[in-house]
DNA sequence: GGTTCCGGCTAAATCGTGTTAGCATCCGCG
DNA sequence: CGCGGATGCTAACACGATTTAGCCGGAACC
C-alpha cells in the first residue's frame, strides 16, 4: 500500500514508451488510428499504460476540453421517501453505463440552498443536472440552473421555463386504478379516500392526487360508477386513512376503497380490521404507489407502482440526449410522461356475478 | 440566459482590476494580508470580482493543488433501505458544511462495480472515500480504497485492514432495550424474536443481531430474566417476525416480546392481533431500529433508534481527520460506536406491582 | 530534378488556477 | 551617498491532459 505513491501520468508513459505525450494521448483517447499513428506504437503505448498502471486524470481532461463525465443530481429531500432511494439508483444506473459519475446535493426546499448546490455543481463543470423532487410537485426552478443542460425530475415548473421535465403518468395510474376496481364488477359502496370529489379537492401543490382523480374519473364515468364518499387528506399519512375511513364506516358499509397512496391504506386497513371487517372478502382497497408496505400488509395491497427506477434513468437520458444537441434546435420545452402499472395483491375482490 | 456565455475566468478579473493574476489569486484565497497586498488594491479586487460573478473553477483549483474538496460516497444498496437515506444525508450535511460536495455511487454489492467505482473516484481525486453498507456487516476493502484516505461506514473489514470505522453501538442497543423490559418490571413471559438464544443464533454475517444479542443477555443475565423461547429467523422482514410469533403463540401465553428489529416487530403485531392479543395490555413489544413503520403501527412501537444521520455525519468527520494527519501517525485502525437511542412508543407496559 | 503528397510522429500552446522567486520603489540610517 | 530592509506587486512555471500546426523523410508525379 503506497500512500504517497505519485499517480502515474501521461508523461510517465510517453517516457516509457519512447514517445511523445502527444502520442499516448492519441492513442488512448482512440483517434490514433486516423491520426496516423503506426500500429506497432500504438500497441507499444497500450501495453506500457497497462503495465505502469495508467490511469487519466479527470480533472486535467475536465479542464481542458470542457467535459467532465459528471453530473449533478439535486434532490430536495432523500430521506423523506424510500421512493426517493429507487429513483437515485436509476439515475445512477443510466449515468455508470455511460461511465459518468453523480455529484448529489441535497437542498431541503431551501431556495438558498438550490441555488449553491447548483453553483457548485456548475463550478466543479458538471455536463448537466438533473434537479429532483421526491414527490410529485410544482417547483421554481432555482436562478442558474438553465446556465447548462438541465432535467426536472418528477416536478414541473412553476413559471414557464425551458427545461425538459419528466413525469410519472398519474393520469394514466388513476385510471388503471379505477378499472381495476371495475374490471372486477364494483359499481356500489365505492369510496375515494385521500382526494376528491372534485378535481380541486386534493392536498395543496399535490400533482400526483389532482392527476389522479382525473384518471379515476375518466374511468368511472364511463362505467357509470359513482363514488359515495370522497375525502380530502391534508395529508397522506396513514394516520389520515384510518381516520378518513372511520368517518366513513361511521355512515356508511363499503365494498371498496380507492386510496390514493399507500400510506392512506395502510391506515384504511387498520380501521377495516379494527370495524372486524376483511380484506378482500368485505372490502376491496386499490391504491397508488407500491411503497414497500404495500408488500407488508396482509393481504398485498393491490397498487399502482411509481416507476421511480425508471423516472432516474429516464431523466439522465434526457439530460444526455439534451447535452448533445446544446445549442442548437431549442423546441418547446417537452415533458416526458413514464407509465405506471399495476401491481395486483390480494386486496380486491371480484363482485360475485349474482349481485352485479 | 446566456447558454454558451464563457465563464468569468481570474485572468478577466486582473484584467478589469488592472493587476495581475497572481494578486487577484492571492486576495481572493485570503493570503492577500500575508503577502502584503495592499487594502486598496484588496478592495478593488473583491468588488470587481464580485461584479464579474467570479466563480473559481474548482477542477483547476483541483489540478493544481491537488485537493478537489470532494469527497465520494461508495455504498452497496440505496434502495433496500429507508435507513440508508438518513445516513446519506447525515453525510451529505457535514460534507456540504466545509464546503464538500458528494460524489455518489453504488456497487449493488459487486465487487468488481466496487472497484471500478472507487477508482472512478480516485480518477477524480476525491480528498476520501467513505465505504458504507446499508446493513452493518463485514465486507471486503475492495483493491485501492486504502490509496487514499477512507472510512468504513456500518461495516467492519472481514479481514485485516488499517482503515478507521464506524458503527452503531448495538451492544448498547441491546442492553437499551433489555432494560426497557426489566425496568417495566418483566421478568416472566419473555421471548426473543429473531435471534438466540444462543450469541451464534443469528442471521449469517449480521453484526447488528450478535452484538444486540450479546448487550440484551448482559442486562437480563444481571436481573435474572431468562427468556422463554427465542427465535432465530433467517431474515428479518414482517414475515419472519409473524411466523415465529404464531409459532411462540402455539404453546406460550407470552407477557413480553423482545423484537430484533421493527419489521419482525411489525410481523408480531399481525399475529398478536390475529390471536385476539392486545399490545400492551396483554403483550410488551420493544424492538430496534425505529424504521417508518415503528411509529404507524398502533400502538407505536418502543424502539432503539439507528442513529442513521449521526452515522453519516460521524464518518465524514473521521475522513477529515484522517485526511488531515495523512501520512503521520498512523496507529491502529480505530472503531467509532455511534450510541443507539431508545425512543418510547405506548407498546410497552409496566407489570403491575402486586403481581411481579 | 523539383514539386507535391503522404505517412508518422512531435513541439508548443492551451485550459484556469496556485506558488515560487524576484523586481522595483521608497525609507531610514550612518 | 551608499546600503539594508521593508513594501507592493508580478513574471514565469507547474498541475496533466488535449489539440493545432508543422517537421522530416521518402515516394510519386510531371
Amino acid at each position: 500500500m503506497a500512500l504517497g505513491r505519485r499517480r502515474v501520468t501521461l508523461a510517465d508513459v510517453a517516457k516509457a514508451t519512447g514517445v511523445s505525450t502527444t502520442t499516448v494521448s492519441l492513442v488512448l483517447s482512440g483517434r490514433g488510428r486516423d491520426l496516423r499513428i503506426s500500429e506497432e506504437v500504438e500497441h507499444r503505448v497500450r501495453s506500457t499504460a497497462q503495465e505502469l498502471g495508467y490511469r487519466r486524470n479527470t480533472l486535467s481532461v475536465g479542464l481542458r476540453t470542457g467535459r467532465t463525465q459528471t453530473i449533478g443530481f439535486v434532490s430536495d429531500t432523500v430521506a423523506s421517501s424510500l421512493l426517493a432511494g429507487n429513483m437515485i439508483r436509476g439515475a445512477l444506473e443510466a449515468a455508470h453505463q455511460r461511465g459518468f459519475m453523480l455529484f448529489f446535493g441535497e437542498s431541503g426546499g431551501d431556495p438558498g440552498v438550490e441555488k449553491a448546490l447548483v453553483e457548485a455543481m456548475h463550478d466543479r463543470r458538471v455536463d448537466g443536472i438533473v434537479f429532483a423532487a421526491m414527490y410529485t410537485r410544482p417547483i421554481a426552478v432555482p436562478e442558474g440552473l438553465d446556465h447548462g443542460p438541465a432535467v426536472l425530475l418528477n416536478a414541473l415548473p412553476a413559471a414557464y421555463s425551458s427545461l425538459p421535465a419528466v413525469l410519472p403518468d398519474e393520469v394514466g395510474a388513476g385510471r388503471a386504478a379505477a378499472r381495476v376496481l371495475v374490471d372486477a364488477g364494483h359499481r356500489e359502496g365505492v369510496h375515494l379516500v385521500g382526494a376528491g370529489p372534485g378535481v380541486e379537492d386534493v392536498p395543496p401543490n399535490s400533482i400526483a392526487a389532482a392527476e389522479r382523480l382525473v384518471g379515476i374519473r375518466q374511468v368511472f364515468d364511463a362505467a357509470g360508477v359513482r363514488p359515495v364518499t370522497a375525502h380530502r387528506c391534508p395529508k397522506w399519512m396513514p394516520e389520515d386513512g384510518y381516520d378518513a375511513t372511520r368517518e366513513v364506516l361511521r355512515h356508511h358499509r363499503p365494498k371498496a376503497l380507492l386510496c390514493l397512496n399507500d400510506r392512506l391504506a395502510f391506515g384504511a386497513y387498520q380501521a377495516l380490521a379494527e370495524a372486524g371487517l376483511s380484506v378482500p372478502d368485505d372490502v376491496s382497497v386499490v391504491s397508488f404507489d407500491d411503497h414497500p408496505i404495500a408488500s407488508w400488509v396482509r393481504p398485498k395491497l393491490t397498487t399502482v407502482a411509481l416507476p421511480h427506477h425508471e423516472l432516474g434513468a429516464k431523466a439522465v437520458e434526457v439530460l444526455f440526449a439534451a447535452a448533445e444537441r446544446r445549442g442548437r434546435l431549442r423546441g418547446a420545452p417537452v415533458v416526458h410522461r413514464v407509465p405506471m402499472s399495476v401491481r395486483h395483491g390480494g386486496s380486491v375482490k371480484p363482485v360475485p356475478v349474482s349481485s352485479r
